[in-house]
RNA sequence: GGGCCCGUAGCUCAGUAUGGAUGGAGCACCGGCCUCCGGAGCCGGAGGUCCCGGGUUCAAGUCCCGGCGGGCCCGCCA
């Protein structure tokens, strides 16, 4: 029976260490082995093997020459025995390299691909956690935008990513249904409810709200201006009425019939504004017609949401309203309640509206420091309108508490430009008794998608919707495909399509890490060359390609001596390290190291398959190893992209 | 005024948490490769003051300090 390992590369690892401390022990120096673990790492290039230790350390403590430290150790280890290390040599001014036995190790990769199948890599976690990663959370005042797909393909990698590594994960939507905006668009909703046409309804309500809102402004706009008295203010006013004038003259153009309905029946009321703030406090209070009007329409919208994230494979577990959560509830006045009782002090009257000094709070918690934040004053946190209606950190403040509740951990992808209020948040957490608050709640911070002329605005109406990305895309691979003329049925192409165009907007928008912000551009996301979802797919569809034409069956007993090319060796290595980086990926929420992982992978496998061809290959055991190997590719894929939530076409 | 984030090739980005040997890709540009296991591919070329200046270190794109440039945020929006 031979000693297996589901982390073929921790095998190889383990030995360089055992070596080294042996060799350290024969040498009479006294046990290092933090320094070591923390020194052994992945050499620059190809021909400097594939670990090294710089002896620099070592050599200082021990007031030795590197150099010669390094030379000493390694002809000492060159004449141990071992199995996975097959090359130790001293190199430059003080490394030792190590060289992998690619064949031992391909050995142990084989079983392992054949043993887990395309559930190699996804190694458990020892001890599984209740995690909630709360995404998307799109307003439902518009269809989802290429900024909030961003979100839920971020969101849903990592739950995906999460759960392939053990873990008992559910994925939450928080339904924004209460605040200003909502009502703006239930409003606006109220007025022209027969009017819609038959489109999908978040995007009707994605040109009714922008609509609604220009018009409410212009109007209480106008009646500021003829109640304001100086020159100065006038001016002022003027130019913002322009601006908003200009915007509504865009979104007329949009829909002019729709547009002047909405204007008449809105100039009807007397007080628009004071409409809509009356609509809140019924909705907040619970009244049945504005509970109607507003529920319906958010129903309807997140309707749409749910048809274009299941064309992105996302779903949810858990869909949570922000008013049943955290107003009808009461909680939200319960949390204040209980702020009073805790730290009466730090609670403070601002013209009728209630204010907590969350610098105070962090302060006396002595938060600070601990959390390594900044010495300065933070700002102060609004916890209640002072028409007595709740506001949005309050009420997300009664949401952690709901979530934490249900999980041992809480991660939230939001927004990067809500880190203070996040952080406020937290504190308030803190100050309510959580423990662990900084490893038990996280804000996954995220930047934002912009255009490349205006900034996106979904109360001027200026976004692009998810769906016209996902369109766009899929259009573009269906192009492709056709070009191919290949002798696939019209269903198949289209699915084809879906599956890659959709996959090609997910990759794109994964593979920039989270907290640089991307500028959008359409032939950019959309890209079908090297490092996108298309060259993967690719890849895997000429593995395919192979072991379909030689009827191969999965086997570990294959004879690895045979696998002598350099891309071999390269492809041995690169796929016994996947579990690593799996594991690396799910533990510190860092997707991309995947995406990234896979490209890598299709250029080494895409380089190997223009060299070497492996169905033509006259000698029977070097074919087999090969094939071998092409399946293991093919499986790496399959579970990398599992673990990402992506589909895969099997032809293209 | 303050806080957070970003600054790496003409453009878009890896690499920075945990410092290590000649700083990697893609796009665009130039030049090659289809009697193929499907060219959505492969090979080569050109292209870098890693924003600037100090400091720590045997060693800095990476850590520390100070600047510069851009983005976001700073009590009744979400």
């Amino acid at each position: 029976m031979r000693m297996s390992s589901s982390i073929p590369f921790k095998l190889f690892e383990e030995e360089c260490l055992k070596l080294l401390k042996t060799s350290l022990e024969e040498s009479r120096i006294e046990s290092t082995e933090n320094v070591l673990v923390r020194s052994l790492e992945i050499p620059p290039a190809r021909e400097m093997g594939e670990l090294a230790l710089p002896c620099f350390e070592l050599a200082k403590l021990l007031r030795r020459n590197p150099k010669e430290l390094a030379e000493e150790l390694a002809a000492k280890m060159s004449l141990m025995e071992r199995k996975y290390v097959s090359d130790i040599k001293p190199a430059g001014l003080g490394y030792i390299n190590f060289y992998v036995n690619h064949f031992e190790l391909a050995q142990e990769l084989f079983t392992a691909v054949t043993n887990f199948g395309s559930q190699y890599g996804l190694i458990k976690v020892e001890r599984p956690l209740k995690i909630i990663v709360e995404h998307t959370s799109g307003n439902p005042i518009h269809p989802l935008t290429i900024g909030t797909g961003r979100n839920a393909v971020i969101g849903d990698s990592l739950a995906s990513l999460l759960r392939s590594r053990g873990h008992d994960v559910k994925a939450h939507f928080y339904v924004n249904d209460v605040g200003l905006q909502v009502m703006i668009a239930a409003y606006g909703y109220s007025k022209v409810m027969d009017k819609i046409k038959g489109e999908k309804f978040d995007h009707s309500i994605g040109i009714i709200y922008p609509m609604t809102n220009s018009i409410v402004e212009i109007i209480e706009l106008r009646k500021r201006l003829e109640r304001a008295s100086d020159d100065e203010t006038k001016r002022e006013i003027l130019k913002e009425i322009d601006e908003w004038v200009g915007i509504a003259y865009e979104l007329r153009n949009k829909d002019p019939e729709l547009f002047d309905y909405l204007l008449s029946k809105i100039s009807e009321d007397e007080d628009p504004k004071s409409m809509i703030s009356k609509l809140n406090k019924d909705y907040e209070e619970g009244a049945r017609e504005a509970v109607e009007i507003v529920r319906g329409l958010c129903k309807a919208v997140i309707e749409g949401f749910k048809q274009t994230l299941s064309r992105m494979w996302i779903k949810f577990d858990s869909w949570d309203w922000e008013s049943e959560i955290a107003v009808w509830s009461k909680a939200t006045e319960e949390v204040i309640g209980k702020i009073g009782d805790i730290a009466p002090w730090a609670l403070e009257r601002s013209e009728g509206a209630l204010v907590l000094n969350v610098n105070g709070v962090a302060s006396a918690l002595n938060l600070k420091e601990k959390w390594g934040l900044a010495d300065k004053e933070l700002p102060k946190l609004t916890l209640r309108r002072a028409d007595g209606t709740s506001l949005y950190t309050t009420r997300d403040i009664v949401y952690a508490f709901w979530k934490l509740k249900k999980a041992d951990k809480v991660i939230n992808v939001i927004g990067a430009e809500q880190s203070l209020a996040q952080l406020q948040l937290k504190i308030v957490l803190a100050l309510l008794g959580v423990k662990d608050v900084e490893t038990r709640y996280i804000h996954y911070a995220y930047e934002l998608v912009k255009l490349p002329g205006a900034k996106m605005s979904s109360r001027r109406g200026r976004y692009i919707p998810l769906d016209d990305l996902l369109n766009e895309s899929v259009n573009r691979v269906r192009i492709e495909v056709e070009k191919r003329g290949s002798a696939l049925s019209e269903e198949e192409k289209k699915e084809i399509a879906e599956v890659i165009g959709v996959g090609a907007v997910k990759y794109a928008l994964l593979n920039v890490t989270a907290s640089k912000p991307i500028t959008f551009d359409f032939d950019q996301v959309v890209n079908f060359e090297r490092n996108s979802f298309p060259f993967i797919n690719y890849t895997y569809v000429r593995a395919l390609g192979i072991l379909r034409k030689s009827s191969f069956t999965p086997t570990p007993n294959v004879d690895t001596s045979k696998l002598t090319h350099e891309y071999e060796r390269e492809l041995v290595i690169q796929m016994a390290k996947y579990p690593k980086i799996f594991i690396e990926a799910a533990d510190e929420l860092k997707p991309e190291l995947l995406t990234n992982y896979l490209n890598q992978l299709s250029e080494l496998f895409n380089s190997y398959y223009e060299k070497v061809n492996v169905i033509k290959e006259k000698d029977e055991e070097t074919r087999k190893a090969r094939l071998m190997l092409v399946y293991s590719i093919k499986t790496v894929i399959e579970s990398c992209t599992k673990a990402l939530n992506f589909k895969l076409a099997q032809r293209m």
